[in-house]
This record gives C-alpha cells, sequence and structure tokens, in this order.
DNA sequence: AATGAATGAGGGTTCATTCAT
DNA sequence: AATGAATGAACCCTCATTCAT
C-alpha cells in the first residue's frame, strides 16, 4: 500500500510540475492536476494540505539549495583566479569546471522556484536571487570603474537570470545545459570586462 | 462632463496600467481596478468594452510601434560601419545615436505589451521580438564562428530582452533609458565578440 | 423640431420591432435599438419612459384592435350561412371575402403582440386567442360529434394560430396573405368537418 | 451518497425542464435552478459542466429519438396504403396503428429540443423538422394541385408541428397523447385532400 | 431634445477548500 | 486511502434604468 502511495504522490507531483510551469502558481488548476494524476480533488487533499504546500514539496528542496548556494558560495567560487589572464580558452575551461559542480543547481524545479512562484511566500526569491548576483558584480564592475556601474550590475544580474532560466526551460540535457551556463558566464564576463573605461 | 469624463478614463487607465504590471493579464481584476479608481464595474464597461479592450487601450499604440520597428529597422540601423574598429569609445558614441532613434518604442506599456501580454492576442509579441533579435544575432554569430552559435542566438536573445525589459521597468527617464540600453547593446556586442573561437 | 423629432421617434419603433421580432421582449436590447436608432439610450428613454413602454407603443392600437374583434365578432363574422353547402368553391370565396375584412388585423404587429410578449403585460393576449377560438369551434365540432371534440377544440385553435402567425411572419403582402389565410381557414373547416364520426 | 447524489440530480434535472420550459433556453437561469434544488450554483456545476451540458442531459436522448426517427421513416411509415380509400374509419385505425409506432419520441423533453432550445446547438432541429414535414406534403400537394401547394405546405407543417407540441405539453398519458396526434393527423389529412382544385 | 456617466442587480462560470462517508 | 458533494467568493460581462448636464 505503501507502494501505490508514493506512486501516487510522484504522479501528483509530476502533473503539479508541468502545471505549475505551464501557467504559474495562481493559475495553476489544481482540478487540473488531480484529473490528470488519474484522481480527485479530495485525494489530492489527502497527500498535500493546500495549493501552496503542493508547490512548496516541489521546490521546498530547491529552495534550501538555493539558500545554501547563497551563504555558502565563498567556498564553491574556484574560478577568481582566472581573473588575472585575458586567455577565453582558459577561462571557458574554470568555468565549465565551476559550472558542472553548480549546475544540478538549476532544474526545472528550481525554475519554478524563481519563475513560477507569484503568490507564494518563494515569490520573493527572485528578487533575492538578483540582489546576490548585483552584489557580486557590483564589486568588479566598480572596481573597473565601469559605465554607469551601479546600474549596469542590476541589470547585468537580471540578464544572467534570464539566461540561466531560458537554458533550464529549454534544455534538459545536462552536459548541454552546463556547457551553455558556462558559455553565457563566459559571454557575460567578457562583456562586463569589455565595458571598462579606457 | 467631457472634462470630468476624461479624468476618470485616464484614472481607469493608470489604475489598469498598474494592475496588469503587477498581475499581467490574466489575473488582474477589472473588480480591483474599478474600486481604485472609484467607480463602479458596470461603469467601467461604459469605457472600455472588455478587458482586452482596455488592455488594447493600453498597448495598442505601442504595438503599432512595435510593427513599425520590426519592418524598418533596415532604415535605422546606422551603426553596422562601426563593426570594423575595435575601439569602445566609437561603438559607444555609434550605439548611443542610434537609441536614441529607437529609444521612444520602449515604454513602460510596451513592457505589458512583451511582457504581461499572456491570453490577449498580443502574447505572441514576446515569441515574435525574440525570433527577431535571434535572426540578427545569429548572422553575427554563425560569421565569426561562436561557441554553441545556433543556442547562443536564443539565449543572448532572451538576455538581451530582460535587460530592456528591467531598463523599462526601473527607469522612466529618457535620457538614462537611452543611455543604459546603449550600454547593455554595448555590453552584448562586446561579449558576442569576444567568444569567438581562438 | 416637431418634424425632426417624429422621425426619430419612429426610426426607433422601427427598429424596435425589428429587435422584438427577432428576439422577443426579454431579450431586447435597448442598448442595441438606440445603436441601430443612431442614438443614444439615454435620448431612448426621452421617447419612451421604459422598455414596456416601447413595446406598448408599438402593440397598443393592435391591442386595442384585437379587444375589438373579441368582442364584436358577432356583428363581423358573415360567412355562417355557407355552412350549409358542401360545395368548397363556394366556402373559398365566402372565406376570402370574409378574411379581406378582418385581414388588416394581422399585421407583424399582432405577430408581437401574440408572440413576443412573454415579460409585459401582454403575454396573456396568446391564452386569449386561444381561448377564443376554442370557445368558437367547440359549438360546432360538439354539434358535429366530433372525436375528441373537447381536446380538439384547444388543439385547431393552436394550429390554426401557428399557421395565422406563420402568414403574418412570413408574408408581407397584403394579397397574398389574406389568400393564404382564408385557404388555412378553409383547411381547417374541411378538416373539422370531415373527422365527424360516421 | 451515490443515492443522495442521484436524488439532487433528478431534483436539478426536474427543475431545469420546469425553468427551461418556462423561459427557453437563454432566459432560464441557473441561480433560479440552483435555489428551486436547495443547493448551490457551484454546486450544480459539480453535476453539469455548463447550462448548455445541462440542457444537452435533458434533451440529448430526444435528439437521438429525432435523428433516428428522420432516417428511419421510410421504414415505418405504413400507412400509405390507405391512401387510396376515403374511409375515414379505416384511416383512423392506420394512422393509431402508426402513431402507437413513433408516440415515444414525443415526449416533454422533445418539447424543449424542439421548442426552447434557442441558443443552443439544438436550435436548428425545429427548422430540420419543418423542413422535413414539408417535403413529405409537398409531393401528396402537388400531386393533388392543391390551391398554393408550395405555400400552404409550408404553412400545414407548421400548423402540425404546433398541435404536436400543444398536445405533448398538455397531455401526459400516452394513450390520449397518440389518440389525439393521430386525430390531429386525420384532421390534417383531410384539410389537405379537400382543398383539391376542382 | 439630447448626452452619456453612473448604478446595482443579475447573467454564466471557475476556483480552492472542507467534510461526511 | 479515497470519494465526490458542497460551499462561498471571485471571475468577466450585460442589462434596464436614472440623472446631472
Amino acid at each position: 500500500m505503501q507502494y501505490k502511495k508514493d506512486e501516487l504522490k510522484n504522479t501528483i507531483l509530476q502533473n503539479a510540475e508541468n502545471e505549475f510551469f505551464e501557467k504559474g502558481f495562481q493559475n495553476a488548476s489544481l482540478r487540473q492536476i488531480a484529473k490528470l494524476s488519474n484522481t480527485t480533488i479530495g485525494n489530492l487533499y489527502h497527500y498535500f494540505e493546500s495549493k501552496e504546500a503542493l508547490f512548496e514539496a516541489l521546490v521546498g528542496q530547491e529552495y534550501q539549495g538555493f539558500l545554501f548556494f547563497i551563504n555558502n558560495h565563498g567556498n564553491i567560487e574556484a574560478p577568481n583566479q582566472a581573473w588575472e589572464t585575458r586567455d577565453i580558452g582558459i577561462w571557458r575551461r574554470l568555468l565549465r569546471e565551476f559550472i558542472q559542480k553548480v549546475s544540478p543547481v538549476f532544474t526545472k524545479r528550481f525554475y519554478l522556484l524563481v519563475s513560477r512562484s507569484q503568490g507564494t511566500r518563494y515569490e520573493t526569491v527572485r528578487t533575492a536571487f538578483i540582489s546576490f548576483m548585483e552584489e557580486h558584480f557590483l564589486e568588479h564592475l566598480r572596481e573597473t570603474k565601469t559605465h554607469c556601474a551601479e546600474e549596469m550590475g542590476k541589470i547585468i544580474s537580471e540578464q544572467l537570470l534570464a539566461s540561466l532560466l531560458t537554458i533550464i526551460r529549454d534544455y534538459s540535457d545536462e552536459t548541454k545545459k552546463s556547457e551553455l551556463i558556462a558559455e553565457t558566464l563566459l559571454f557575460t564576463l567578457i562583456g562586463a570586462m569589455g565595458i571598462l573605461e579606457d
């Protein structure tokens, strides 16, 4: 019985993932999720106590991962050493190594957490993530006296997040995903260095 | 009465703009818009014949501008000549000139048109805009044998759009807006050139 | 000014006639009538104090005619003499003469009065008309010992009314209309005589 | 719970039948149906997914019967042989036998299907039924050179339909219903034969 | 005579959630 | 563990009618 129960629970989670992915939290329909899962709405409430709880079941772990990432990025951020060189080949290699470590964070459910959570208690995650990136970029941008550094920090962050979400959305192959994320980061770093004031 | 009418109409439009901006077309509530405008929902229908018509009143002109931009970009796209130089200063100047011409298109309502129009007849605009940019980038990216050119075209487009929307959202000063858009474009061009395969 | 006023009033009446004819009283829309009449709904209320008053303006006279017809049918009902003969040619001639006298009653507005008045104070007219006819038929049917005389009286009345309304609806030419009404009456009389018990 | 469910479902259907009967599809109010059924409108939607679906639940079977009748009338139409005789007694007997076969089609819900379905996908049934009858009458009417045969075909059809609907509306006893339908048909046939040109 | 802004009630419909079974 | 009946609030929208101008 336990087996069957878990099976249905996973089915519900899977269908919920798709529904939230397509319509966002607020526009997703529990009825639709129940129907796709071949169960009733009443029974769905037996597994998850509310719409938000269902969403939470999907992204809770991702949220913990996100928090960990935010709080411990110092430990994983290796490639700073590359900052010295101007050889793109080296950068690319270093970035790939780095990304392969953090890439597992960037799942479809992470996408939900950041991008489809309006109406839930996670709706601030997106802003938090942007702020986090902004801070990091600002250090470098200010250092290098970038044009409009203050403003560009936020913009570049939004930009990077958009890329990240696009990649997550469109590519499920882990290797490809990592490659593209690395490439995008590289792209951003080059851009960021390029707009230095001479 | 004419005076008062216009006043309320504008109030409605303003509140609708905010409501659509915050919740998107589908989740926006006419009741809420009416309440904020200190009128009844029945009266709101006196001014706009449907929810979509209200949205259209906000973004219709922007849509025309968008179409014009898509169809006539050939005539305005001057800075291609700059492609030869590597002097960032020159690029920046050329880009700013170019952006100042197209910048009026990028209003807050343009933001609604592209980003909050799901459920309306404009919901394809975003994709169209992305495709438009993608095509343009692909030419250059393929030429320069960029790593993962095909995929990066789409990603860079999404990224650029995200920047654009962020800038529109956060800055209402026309000069600042133009400056930042130009800077972002510059950023993107440098990035695009920089990730060449050696 | 008086001239213009009457002109618009007639336009409204005409459009109302069409609207009531197509949709019936309850489903007719004053907005639609106003729009078709190239005026505003406020102005429409200047001419007619309510939806029902507008309907009344259309069928009031017809209603008076109907009442007169009901109360004075003794004076006009000539062709009873024909009841003696079995020569259809004679009947047809007599019926046509008779119908030509009463035919002007059966206008399009009479159709509205009988058939599109649900929701107004005239909604009983239809039943009254049926009862009126029923009484008349019953006399003859009982006399001639028709099968199920009691029940057939009502049924034949409904039937005759249906024919009448169909003819009014489909034929605007006065001569044709009279001809068909006469033919239908003839048809009914023959039927009524034919189903005698042997 | 199954028992109670069916009970309410039937209550709803019954109240809906009355409401549709009185006001027609478009003017019927789901709120009213819900109130009469001592439930909420939300719960009504638990049983029927839309207003039209509720109507369909009432008349769907009747519609199938109607289609069958239209398509298979050739097989059941026995009494053509009687066309030779002028003995009304024989006709009456043959007609009753015929009607008893088709009479189950003519239920109260058939009345809804034909007469109260404007606004649903069944709104063409009435016209189809009229056309069907018209074709049948026209054959005979033309043959016998009836006065105004073309026009009378339609009129007689409308007339017959009116009778039919009246009988359905007023009589629920199956035997009485059959008897009256047969009598009406007889009435019509005699009328049709009687108005021959000499 | 004419305008059209405003109201309030009602239309069909969808929803997350609760709860007795 | 599972059902599905029931609720109540909200959704967009239409309407006849009133009234200040």
